[in-house]
DNA sequence: TTGTATGCGTTATCAA
DNA sequence: TTGATAACGCATACAA
């Protein structure tokens, strides 16, 4: 493998010269970049990004810390990060998570250690560094994206789940619902509580008075929609809708649902709130809530280079748009007789 | 940021002692190993691994190329790579190459940067380096996973894609179906050669003849498993099965046919392969065959460890078993009248 | 416009 | 068992 050095002698010029005609090429003569070019060329010289990395200091990469990427929300996130990053000459690196803290804190070990320049979350959790924290201290070179816990102060990119959720409630309610049902999240999980207490809000600004009998919690699983779903339905209490906090859950419920002959929207309207592909071609397709998933990556990452300009300065939080999306899950209530 | 010799002064030791304390544990004096600890510990010394890396000439890191992470077959490839690189303390990280060649090319740089040690591909083309190779070059460090070109010949973890499209064949063929259309993918991928083969091989097997009439091209996406059956049922041909060459075509396929006011299995029975997430709980729940796609990604893993040991006695193929999952979406022709 | 020299933070060789 | 020191490959301050 050919260095800096080989090129140097092969050019008839010094290291720095040539470390000069690739970082800074307007600072050398035309002619003198032309040698250098051919020396490039005939011993294929490519950089050792290692080194150069140690000696400026910086990585050019990103660490996207998320719990799994089995949920296409992370994709698209992801894709939206990498978007800006391709941009601005930076790498993103992939760490899962599986919502373990010493898996989390492992991987933002790589900070520490020069292989990334910031870290970008996705997940409930976070790092115990940041835990460390005390308000005369450096600020950490962290982002965080929706699913963040609030007590923690960092940038941050989030959706208005509480409005979200209050629409699509307006919007079951709109039709005609009354009894309707919700299948909750975690609810130690700040996202779950603002999308019940968003699905709680539309309901009275609807003038429906809420049932917590008509609450089941779920962990936003397929499996949790089924089980949820099923256990509204034995329970023997009378509902025309279900409001899910995600479309996971949805998709599980609907599934639940026909499985016991029963058919959506006629006996049952059911919500989620993501949409993910797969809510688009379900049967029936089902009404939700889209994030702009992409975009809150891009954000995100965006928020990560303010940050790496001026660690103090940054933006502290960017709130990104949300859109009803209404298919044929939802209808109005079939009249009883 | 302490480094190494800050520790060295603070634990009264020479930084090469502190080096071994932590890299050779076993060649340094029980009390200077304390020494050496407390310091690390009081200065919160976490060692720069860009320096690390740079001196042993090893990154202790791969990249995953996926075309795009909004698969949930890569999804679980990328956990079970994730799985086999954590065991061995090396990082993983994710390039998204979007199909595209300059992406897959740049992100191969990294590895001519020593920023990582090895390319674990799982997308239909190959960085540009491999086509350049001549057979004395040395070996790179390239393994393929399934989506590869049969052409290149690197490590390779793959499924029996022949084999599999022929066994779900078999089982639709099995239930009385004689009128069976095929959903194909991009015929110019081998993978979508081969499962285009094998249910071929499957019919033939069954006795069935084949109709190239009743085979429609998709690429992949559920959108063109909806077009592909609005295709099949317009064409007024007359079938009672649809064999797709992916889970997300045939959910596709599935919304399609629900659209039309027609059943599945009742008019149609509809298989997919991949056993995605959702094809458990679509509507009805998708007769697939269950590829392991974590196994997948750890086998190609190890193949990746493997290599670095040995690159010329490294195991040059592993093959790993598929399984018929069948659930409601197939069942036995309904009798016309 | 170019060259010299130093340092980034490690690891590894060799000698003690 | 430990220490001194030379790399690893590059970027940059300073000098020319």
């Amino acid at each position: 493998m050919s260095n800096i050095k080989d090129i140097a002698a092969k050019a008839g010029v010094s290291i720095a010269t040539v470390s000069r005609a690739l970082r800074q090429p307007n600072l050398v003569k035309e002619k003198t970049a032309l040698k250098i070019r051919d020396a490039i060329e005939a011993l294929d010289y490519k950089p050792n990004m290692l080194a150069a990395s140690l000696r400026r200091q910086k990585a050019d990469a990103v660490i996207i810390a998320v719990p799994s990427i089995h949920n296409p929300f992370t994709s698209a996130f992801v894709q939206g990060v990498e978007n800006v990053a391709r941009e601005n000459g930076t790498k993103v690196l992939l760490a899962l998570t599986e919502g373990r803290q010493d898996l989390l804190d492992r991987h933002y070990e790589m900070i520490a250690g020069k292989q990334a320049d910031g870290l970008i979350l996705l997940d409930v959790i976070s790092p115990s560094a940041l835990a460390g924290q005390t308000p005369g201290d450096d600020p950490l070179p962290i982002v965080l994206a929706c699913e963040y816990d609030s007590a923690v102060d960092q940038p941050r990119v989030r959706v208005n789940d509480l409005e979200a959720a209050a629409e699509i409630a307006a919007h079951v309610a709109s039709l005609g619902h009354r009894q309707i049902a919700i299948l909750s999240g975690p609810s130690a999980q700040r996202m779950s509580r603002d999308r019940q207490r968003g699905f709680r809000l539309g309901l009275r600004r609807a003038g429906i008075e809420e049932d917590d009998a008509l609450v089941v919690g779920g962990d936003y699983s397929l499996r949790s929609g089924v089980a949820g779903a099923n256990a509204l339905l034995d329970s023997g209490r009378k509902f025309t809708a279900i409001l899910c906090e995600n479309d996971e859950m949805a998709l599980g419920a609907i599934h639940a649902i026909a499985a016991r002959g029963l058919r959506v929207p006629d006996d049952i309207s059911v919500t989620g709130i993501d949409n993910l592909r797969f809510a688009e071609f379900a049967n029936p397709g089902l009404t939700t809530i889209a994030l702009p998933n992409e975009q809150i990556g891009e954000e995100a990452m965006r928020l990560m280079l303010d940050f790496a300009i001026d660690p103090d300065g940054a933006r502290r939080e960017v709130v990104v748009p949300h859109r009803l999306i209404v298919r044929g899950s939802t209808a109005a209530p079939t009249p009883r007789m």
